[in-house]
Parts: structure tokens; sequence; C-alpha cells
DNA sequence: CATAGAAGTAACCAGTTAGTGCATTATGTC
DNA sequence: GACATAATGCACTAACTGGTTACTTCTATG
């Protein structure tokens, strides 16, 4: 049998892979509309008809590129395990995956930025978002009722507020870090910058939510 | 005198304007590479000859886009005059300003966006943001001092990062709106959910800054 | 080992886009 | 009212870009 084939001049997932990959990468430095579909298929070594072979066309790329880069946050949010932890532990632990996630994968934010731009319109044609993203939701949501029932969080705080907020405050530093370091004039992703913010947005959200004790 | 003709078939001003005014809107809603010059020329009922003879090219426009753009932003925020408030009051109308600007200015926040995919290099040439912004990061510094002095607010903390969290807030949650009402299946954008994100906001800030009682 | 079909390629096309050359028209000034 | 100068308009181009046509090469399988 030719299980693994350490090398095939033909293979048609890998030139797929290739492919994506490639092209998470164009589409995050230059955005949906400053991709070049050339510049994609030459970084992935493949031929342009391939790409609309796979994917159909640039879009349709972009919708598969975007999916996945969803996909394997939410994956990777869910292996948190934050149940095995005492609820602030978990909380400061889910901040600081967060904005680990971000600043390792910066195409993400690029990404995400890209398709805002062009009002959501090909998440709102994905299926699998709605369901990886409610699961996610209700991971926080468990949390802070643990949270609450243990009296180390203060009830009554909506899930998707605080979702939205653990994002936002390592989202807009990441991906406002060019003119964020002119206005401030300050090297915001030299390394102590980038453990000063961690820090702050911990406590932030520490104070957000736990009780005043 | 000829001081304010009501009509001038030519008018080299009105006409600057009215590209300035075009070109604000095409590059938030395209961003720098999606957004076409003939647009920008026919929503200006101007030519494109007009664009290159007072503008230079495409780019030089963009970049005195976003420069008056944060000039206007940071003129409305030196008006605020929060040093006449309580500490908690001025900082709470700091966070509401900052919400509200975003949400009547949504082409700011595009083209900062488009600025950061640039990586800022329309704005690194630039002469008159250092200037603003530096006035802008004393003010808060100055209400952050008032405010530790008056017992009211906890020390040590970073006008750079208090100020960044509250433009995060707003700004990541307004940004994503497209996404977030997918992701989080409700419409993030009906009245109800603005001014329910605004309070959440408020009350991040303030557990943040205040001393707890 | 023959062959069907999948994988891969190069050249090309039609539409678009930033930018320009040049002629024309209005305006203030003497 | 003539003239210098600034404002405006049109038609054009050179380069680019997403997508396609027509073709070759490889590989698995009976």
């Amino acid at each position: 049998m030719t299980d693994k084939p350490t090398k095939r001049p033909r293979d048609a997932e890998a030139t797929k892979a290739r492919i994506l990959s490639a092209a998470k990468k164009e589409f995050a430095k230059n955005g949906l509309g400053g991709a070049r579909v050339d510049i994609i298929a030459n970084q992935a070594k493949a031929n342009k008809r391939m790409i609309y072979h796979y994917f159909g066309n640039k879009e349709d790329l972009f919708q598969t590129v975007l999916e996945e880069a969803y996909v394997d946050i939410r994956t990777a949010e869910q292996k948190l395990e934050l149940e095995h932890l005492p609820p602030r532990e978990a909380l400061e632990r889910l901040v600081r995956f967060t904005w680990d996630y971000y600043l390792r994968n910066p195409e993400f934010i690029t990404l995400v930025n890209s398709e805002n731009l062009h009002r959501a319109r090909h998440l709102k044609k994905s299926e699998v978002i709605e369901v990886v993203s409610r699961r996610f939701v209700n991971m926080v949501g468990g949390l802070l009722d643990r949270g609450v029932e243990q009296g180390v969080f203060r009830p009554g705080i909506d899930p998707v507020q605080l979702n939205i907020t653990i994002a936002a405050i390592g989202y807009y530093y990441l991906t406002n870090r060019f003119t964020g370091s002119i206005l401030f004039q300050r090297d915001l992703m030299k390394d102590e910058a980038l453990e000063e913010r961690l820090a702050f947005n911990i406590e932030t959200i520490l104070r957000l939510v736990c009780v005043s004790r």
C-alpha cells in the first residue's frame, strides 16, 4: 500500500495545503482587495490555474482561509480546559491565551479586519462558524457561573460582553501597533512593552470580573 | 470686494474640500487598496485630473485624509475640558466621548485600520500627528494625577495603557460589529445593544482606575 | 502496460485602474 | 478688454489583474 509516500510529485492535498497557507499569508498582508492571486500561486509553488481548480475563485479562497482561521482559534480555546482550574486562574489563563494567540498568529487579526471591511459577507455564508462560536461563549458563560457560585466573581456579567472585552484589549493593541507606536512615541512591540500590556490586561479583566475583597 | 460670493463656478478651496470629503468616504469604505480614484472624482463632482492637480497621487491623498481625521478627533477631545470636572466624572466623560466619536465617525476606525494594514507608512511621514497626540496623552496623564491626589484613583496607572484600553473596548466592538453579530448571533448595532455596551465599558474603566471603596 | 482521468503549466484575454498630455475655460489685474 | 494664471475637462495609455483556454505530464488501476 502507498499510505505515506514521503515524496509525491503530484499530491493534490499537499498542493491545496500550500495554496491555503500562501493565501492566508497574502490575504493577511494585503487584505482581500490588495491580495494578488498570482503572488499566492507563486508563493505556493503552484500554478494560478490550480487555485481556480481547487477553490473556485478569489473570494471563495478567502472564505476558506477565513473559516480555517476561526476554526483554528476556537479549537485551541477548547483545549484550554478551564473547567479544571479555579475560576480566577481560569479567567487569567483565558486572557493570557487570547493575548498569546493574537501575538503568535497576527494573520488572524488582519483577516478578521479585512472581513469586517467587507461587512462579513463571507462569514455570513459560512456554516461551521456558528457552531464553534456558540461552544466558546458557553465555555466562558460556564466559567462565569462557576465563579459566581464560589463567590469570587460578581454576578450578572454578560459572557458576550466579557468575551468581547477580553478580545478587545489585546486585539486593539496589536492591530494598531503601527499607528500606536507613532502616536505614543514608544515601541509597542518590544518585549517589555508586550509583557507590560499583558499584565495590564489581566489586571483590567480581574478587576472587572472579581468581587472586591 | 468679493469676500463671500455665494456661488463661484471655479472655487479651488471648495473643490479641494469636496475631494477630501469624497476621498474619506471612499477610503473608509474600501481601504486604500480598494478605493477607486475615479469614484472619488465622481462623488466629489470633480474631475480625476483635479485630484492629481491638488493632491499629487492616491497615496498622498490618503495621507491628507488620514491626517485630517486624526486632527479632527484630537481637536474634539481637547474641547472636553476634563479639568473642570471631578476626576471620576471626567473619566466617565472621556469613555463616553470616545465611544460616541467612534459611533458617529465610523470612517475614522476604517481609516486607521487601513493605515495599520500598511504599517503606518503614511503616518510616519506626517508631522502634525506627534504634536496633537502628545497633548492628548498629557491630558489623560493630568487627569490621572489629579484623581490620585484626591484619593479616588489608584496610583501607578500608565496613561498610555489607559488610553489604549479606553479606545480598545469601544473600537474593537465597533470595527468587528459585522463578524461579531454573526459569531454571537445578536445584532450588536441595535440601540439597546449599544447602550448596554457603553455602560459595560464605563464599568470596566471605572473598576480599573478607581480605588475600591 | 495501456489508458483514463487527475495534476499541472504557459500563454493569453478582457476589463480595470492609476496616472498624464493637452486643449479649454474662467478669473483677477492692469 | 487683454493677458497671465489658475481651474477644469476629456481622451488616452501603460501596466496590471482575475479568470480562462488549450495543452502536457504524471499516476493509479484493471
